[in-house]
DNA sequence: AAAGAAATATGACCAAAATCATAAATCTTC
DNA sequence: GAAGATTTATGATTTTGGTCATATTTCTTT
């Protein structure tokens, strides 16, 4: 098993604040992880005891709506830590986490995450940071769930996951998501999301092989209303 | 002018966990200030240097979409620090905040309020922790605005109200709104918000007098779908 | 108190999106 | 590789909510 202090991925999140000898005692007690695609990472209302740091791999994190629909709120990447939120209210998870592909993650126990926000001050002014700046994606999402139709949020969300997740050596989004997935990060009915797709296509923004989805007119997609 | 270290307001937010000489230095370069109803506390864009912290009265923080409409994402009222997200991440406001009362606020040089956060644990702490909550009520925002009915949207804002910010003597909600503003909450048109408050009153589920609502029927407007 | 402005209310109509139904394609599993 | 399950696709219909038009009421200002 990998060495935290020797480890990349800790440059990506609020980890890399943390000293050498820090570093050393995570990693004395944190466990490895492989997670296959589609598996439940945790569950909505599951006591986390600890937190995520992702050496692989995406997730999606979403809420189970009274309707019985899954809004997915948030993607989580390779880099980046899982839980925290969760963790600092001191509160069981309010969303669920579920692999998009396989993934390996790093399970780092509360006590020990909880010991470095509570003692290294360099490390929980990071942790801020992360999370004022999630909280303002979340108010820009709000206004967009409030305020756009549905097919200019969808036409947002390929833009987004292209910039946000890259894409394969064809060109296709490197995040495979189902037409449901993104009916449930957009907000609407699977068949809505299907039916603006096909319409995508039709109108030459997009074109698809199977699940994949690749970008071809990006400038056209932004224009999207 | 009072003093910070006297002041009971601190009690309900993060400076609680101040010392006193951290509340007599952050007293001596504050400044009070009176704001007007309707009166714009700063806009979206602007460079706030400093958080306020709300002494009396109530706001309401928006952003303006694309297609012109202003989404309220939140309200901030007495004894909370206002705009504390942007100095965080030191970047200009991404929201406009609007008083919906005649208001009374603090204003404390960024300086100061950064001197404690980069020095004092438990401040940047306690922040962190209120920032992680409204992390978690903005997820649940979205999923409602995604997965609810405008009808369904429109009977929780006026049941948070209530539970929020009381109600005055007469029983109508203490928070006045315009049939504007609780469209903006709820992220629909002026006319629709006026027509589904008129229904409600059909139902006998809210009165109103004039701008007042008050809810009649709590148990009804809880099962409204 | 009257005039004008702004907010609230309501009707008519239209557009967006949900639901229901069914077909076609793709993926699993034996 | 066939059978069944799942996902994607598309049509028909209904519902929800937006837009435009126009009263009516309430609030300001003189």
């Amino acid at each position: 098993m990998g060495k935290c202090e020797q480890c990349i991925i800790k440059q990506f999140n609020s980890m890399k604040t943390l000293s050498k000898d820090e570093l050393m005692r995570i990693s004395e007690c944190k466990t490895s992880r492989k997670i296959k695609k589609g598996e439940v990472i945790f569950e909505e209302g599951e006591v986390i005891n600890g937190v995520y740091c992702i050496k692989n791999g995406i997730c999606k994190l979403s809420k189970l709506s009274e309707n019985g629909k899954d809004q997915i709120v948030k993607m989580v990447v390779k880099g980046q830590l899982l839980g925290q939120r969760s963790l600092i209210t001191d509160e069981c998870s309010n969303l669920q986490a579920v692999a998009l592909c396989d993934m390996e993650v790093c399970f780092i126990p509360k006590n020990e995450i909880m010991a470095d926000l509570e003692n290294n001050l360099k490390f929980s002014l990071d942790v801020l940071k992360v999370m004022a700046r999630d909280l303002r994606e979340s108010d820009n999402i709000i206004v967009n769930m409030a305020q756009k139709t549905v097919r200019k949020r969808l036409a947002d969300v390929l833009i987004y996951l292209q910039n946000s997740f890259g894409v394969n050596a064809d060109g296709t989004l490197s995040v495979l998501l189902s037409r449901e997935d993104y009916a449930n990060i957009v907000g609407t009915a699977t068949e809505s999301a299907i039916r603006i797709i096909s319409q995508f296509k039709k109108e030459n923004l997009i074109s698809t092989k199977g699940k994949y989805i690749k970008i071809e007119d990006l400038a056209g997609l932004k224009r999207v209303e």
